[in-house]
DNA sequence: CGATCATACTTGACGTGTCACATAAATCGG
DNA sequence: CCGATTTATGTGACACGTCAAGTATGATCG
């Protein structure tokens, strides 16, 4: 009667409510802003990711392993990405010239335009529908929650 | 220069924070919980969810689109959804009664205890994961925002 | 040098979600 | 009762993510 078989910590209703809540906070924000932004700029949430990531970067191009690392995405997932991506004409794909292991994602110049126009309108999705929605303590509390579970996932910062 | 030419409110470092780890947050947080799951019983999030849903009623019976609305999902989602676990001898569909038009769900014995196996072992790991790792403050305060944001979406409660 | 291992990335199969559209039965106004 | 509309659900195409396996190049060590 010891170890696996001893009765589970069900969740108390303030424990629910946190966890419930943030289901429901996670399907629906999410499908929101993912909407928003399909809706002004053509882009989905990942589109947006790897643009911004990418157009942070030094002349606009960067090494897939090290996109993989920053966005914390598989290796697998952002090469799927990045092929529907270039379909598109947002990104292009070019060998490294030093390692032929090794690939180099550029920004298109239809890329750079897509996230520059699709930024200021991203930014005022995510102020209405979530920051600006909070109080200042609200938004300190959220990064703390965020950073410990993180933390415990072995993922701080 | 004013209305769509106005300059954007960015975020600042502060809000960036929230963000930024609320999205870190459910990327890493979802994977790992969902993949306990996995491990464990054999269940996706979402089968879990429909199975607990549909137990907690009544014969473990429910319309499908009482379901839909209890879940939040789209009827378009659960549709596919049930295809699949039907598949898998989770659940079976039954016609109305009553309506020719509606459909009703309904738990098959694997169904069942699959989600009575599968409990114990989830509320762990979402204890593990999430909820014992916050203070009860952050629980609140969790719950908290969950709540102003649906609110704000239109979905109170 | 050559076998072996590590590294960097790709690919295929499949589960999952959305959108748009299809289907069919109930309901309602005349 | 009949035709238009509404309600309840299903389907197909496609985007996205994971897992496992594949390919190819670089590095290491006898």
């Amino acid at each position: 009667m010891i170890g696996v078989m001893t009765e589970p910590r069900w969740l108390s209703p303030e424990e629910m409510r946190a966890w419930l809540g943030y289901r429901r906070l996670r399907n629906l924000l999410d499908a929101r802003i993912a909407r928003d932004l399909a809706d002004q700029a053509g882009l989905s949430d990942q589109d947006y990711d790897v643009l911004s990531n990418l157009s942070a970067h030094e002349d606009h191009r960067a090494g897939i392993g090290e996109l993989a690392k920053e966005l914390r995405w598989s290796h697998s997932r952002l090469s799927h990405h990045l092929t529907r991506m270039e379909k598109r004409g947002l990104v292009a794909r070019e060998s490294h010239p030093a390692d032929a292991r090794g690939a180099i994602v550029t920004l298109t110049s239809e890329g750079r335009s897509a996230i520059v126009e699709a930024a200021p309108g991203h930014v005022a999705s995510v102020r209405e529908h979530l920051i600006d929605v909070m109080t200042p303590e609200q938004v300190r509390s959220l990064g703390d929650i965020a950073e410990a579970v993180l933390g415990r996932l072995g993922e701080a910062r």
